[in-house]
RNA sequence: GGCGCGAUGGCCGAGGAGUUAGGCAAGGGUCUGCAAAACCCUGUACACGAGUGCGAAUCUCGUUCGCGCCUCCA
């Protein structure tokens, strides 16, 4: 199997750390307000991962973590009349459902995941800044607790493995808009003091008692360090997040080992464009999945118009390109129905075979799911020339939704009754009793089942739209 | 300003030195008693300029434009 590496940026054969068991770490949301879609599209590429790893026999351990306390989670919750952490956790337990909930409608597998909650790991982010203050990488300010680069870089270690980091290529902005009472502008907070009214973890450090709450970057370094062993094997998110959560988690996790880094592999996906621009909650340019739903869509023609591009380019998102999907999507399902119909085709059985092999050779080169769909079409169309075959749709519909996630099997057969109603039509064409065979035809189509008179013989599927 | 990615037919989107990607839309047509939400056919595309090749959309350099990161962010 071969996967990208943002800390070479090129594809390398990918080999777990440990034979057998693969550790993945995944950047998981921050439950503030719903997710957006594009937000979601991170989450159906690291599932994606996971489903190629374990197609390829590999066992795999995978982490997501919950971010559940940051300014936004506490600045929502202050809305909440209630103590500041009953109020917290009241706010971010209902966006964790919410999230779930998005998950499953989307096709993600939720119940592989192994979720680690923030506020859950107070004890393990604060055990690991008291090791970097004692280890002379961190330091005491007014408000709160930093990470100091500069001995990071004077221990030998390398602060930019991710990013190019050059004395230009800090904006000026940053440098102004730079407020907090540190030595250094790429110096980051561990922990930060809180204000009044604020949720608050009393914090014993050194000579000083700092009641307050994690960083954000300190709160994945805990929990990737806490839930797999350091270094693991896979690191995903979204590319915004190479810099600085990424670079920074590597400096913090790695600053007391010999490991140069906390993940062998860094793997970064691509944002979801909305009129050529990021999709992002700030820009107020977002959908979320209820939108979508609200508009009549499946929430899988998001996820097929998702795995339509290759998880490390920019994928543009429309309504216009959602219909398209959702088309796609249509003539898929339609053929999925052909599972219900006992057919036989040697010819196709053994060019599904052939082609099963092709689409786990695309999956396995860095997750190539537009090629791999291709591949379905070529095996949707290839019925019209080499025949129906049962046995093989079903074992292709069973490949297809272990890797694709895209649920093709979950309608069930149509009932006793529309099958009678079929029979009794064959019946009245062969008596060439046109008029009710055309009757019959109106019938099933009234109740969604559309039937079509082919080569190999009477077929039917069901009208989605 | 720095760092990185990209520019493919109407729209998306793969590929990536010589051989059909695929999808959606559009136009035309076909079998079948009829019909289809079925099938078939049709596009000869790779931003621009120069260079290296027998040969470039694919490599190199430059130009233009776009996107992202450098601040919370999937």
């Amino acid at each position: 199997m071969r996967l990208h590496n943002t800390l070479t940026h090129q594809v390398e054969e990918f080999n777990p750390i440990n034979e057998q068991m693969v550790r993945i770490y995944s950047c998981g949301p921050t439950v503030y307000e719903h997710a957006h879609i594009g937000n979601l599209s991170a989450y159906i590429f690291a599932d994606t991962l996971h489903r190629v790893l374990e197609f390829n026999n590999y066992d795999v351990h995978h982490v997501m973590n919950y971010t559940d306390v940051d300014d936004k989670t506490i600045k929502r919750s202050q809305t909440i009349d209630k103590p500041p952490l009953e109020a917290l956790r009241q706010l971010t337990d209902k966006y964790i459902d919410l999230f779930l909930n998005d998950m499953a409608l989307i096709g993600n597998d939720a119940a592989v995941l192994d979720f680690q909650r923030a506020t859950d790991h107070i004890n393990d982010m604060q055990a690991l800044i008291t090791r970097l203050y004692n280890g002379g990488f961190a330091y005491l300010a007014d408000d709160g607790v930093y990470f100091s680069i500069e001995a990071y870089q004077k221990a030998g270690k390398t602060y930019g493995q991710l990013l190019k980091i050059t004395a230009d290529n800090t904006s000026n902005q940053r440098i102004q808009n730079d407020e907090y009472d540190k030595a250094s502008v790429h110096d980051f907070a561990l922990w930060k003091k809180s204000k009044p009214s604020e949720p608050a973890w009393s914090f014993k450090i050194g000579d000083a008692s700092i009641d307050g709450r994690p960083g954000w970057h300190i709160e994945c370094s805990a929990m990737s360090e806490t839930s797999l062993e350091i270094p693991f094997d896979i690191h995903t998110g979204g590319v915004d997040l190479i810099f600085p959560h990424h670079e920074n988690e590597i400096a913090q996790s790695t600053a007391l080992l010999s490991q140069p880094t906390m993940a062998k592999w860094f793997i970064h996906n691509e944002h979801v464009l909305i009129e050529g621009k990021k999709m992002a909650k700030s820009a107020s340019n977002f959908y979320t999945l209820q939108d979508v739903i609200s508009k009549k869509f499946d929430p899988m023609a998001f996820r097929l118009l998702i795995l339509q591009a290759h998880y490390r380019s920019q994928v543009h998102f429309s309504w216009e390109l959602l219909k398209a999907s959702q088309n796609r999507l249509t003539s898929f399902r339609q053929w999925a129905d052909l599972r219900f119909q006992t057919f036989k085709s040697a010819e196709l059985a053994k060019f599904y075979e052939q082609s099963f092999k092709e689409i786990d050779e695309q999956l396995s080169d860095d997750l190539k799911t537009p090629t791999a769909l291709a591949i379905i079409n070529r095996m949707i169309d290839s019925v019209e020339e080499l025949g129906i075959d049962t046995e093989s749709i079903t074992k292709a519909i069973k490949l297809i939704d272990s890797l694709f996630g895209l649920k093709l099997g979950q309608n069930d057969d149509i009932n006793e009754k529309q099958k009678e109603v079929i029979i009794k039509r064959q019946t009245a064409r062969e008596t060439q009793d046109w008029l009710i065979a055309d009757k019959l035809r109106k019938e099933l189509l009234e109740e969604g089942v559309v039937v079509r008179d082919t080569a190999q013989g009477t077929v039917w599927s069901r009208v989605y739209s």
